[in-house]
DNA sequence: CTATTATATAACATATCTTTTATATAACTG
DNA sequence: CAGTTATATAAAAGATATGTTATATAATAG
């Protein structure tokens, strides 16, 4: 599986969403992330094993707990995947952009 | 679910990924999606399917044939999403990046 | 050392995804 | 109209994902 297959797949679940989200506003331990869900600790731990290898979050050793934090380099290649879409979107807006523009100069 | 849950789940499958690209260079039928995968036509009008339901393409009805484009607005609501993490991860960086002045400070 | 806390792993049920084959539909072509 | 082309849909098989309960492990507290 690619880094972007994992990755992506990662994204596509609310849960894991939320848990990023909630790891935007600085890291947390896996009980603290677990405790807003209504879910059992083990689905959690899934999930954040799910993040890790997509190379989303990174885990800390702190005794018995695992602080998770947002992985820095986490959404540099998504980005760069989504700048080729983003290109030819942007490209075709443009495009949009002419026709409107040719259209009021015709009036 | 979502439109965020259909969209990064849409992008988590490789051969929708490589449709996507293909269709960053312009519209094209179902057949000319298909041609470059060694996989049936249902298979892919599937894939096209989860496609448009995630609102990542659009498509036309040209006679028999439905040629398929990029959705103007689809990475929008992804971008937004992620602009979130990167609002983080860019603060974090900026961080690490004073922490290293004052390492160099330090010298 | 024993009990507790934080987390991980295993086994399992259920649901969903991906693909295939077979078939339907609808528009062209001659 | 008959045959062909472009695409969609259905049924079914196999793989994968998600969640649960039960249990293991490892560190800390007393």
């Amino acid at each position: 599986m690619s880094n972007l297959d994992a990755a992506f797949s990662a994204l596509a679940d609310p849960t894991r969403r939320a848990i990023l989200a909630r790891l935007a506003l600085g890291e947390a331990t896996v009980m603290e992330l677990a405790e807003p869900f209504e879910m059992t600790q083990p689905a959690i731990s899934r999930h954040l094993k799910v993040l890790e290898g997509a190379g989303l979050i990174l885990r800390r050793v702190e005794g018995t707990k695992r602080p998770c934090r947002l992985a820095p380099t986490a959404i540099a290649e998504i980005d760069q995947w989504l700048g080729m879409l983003r290109q030819t979107l942007t490209a075709n807006y443009n495009r949009l952009d002419d026709v409107l523009a040719a259209m009021k100069t015709e009036e």
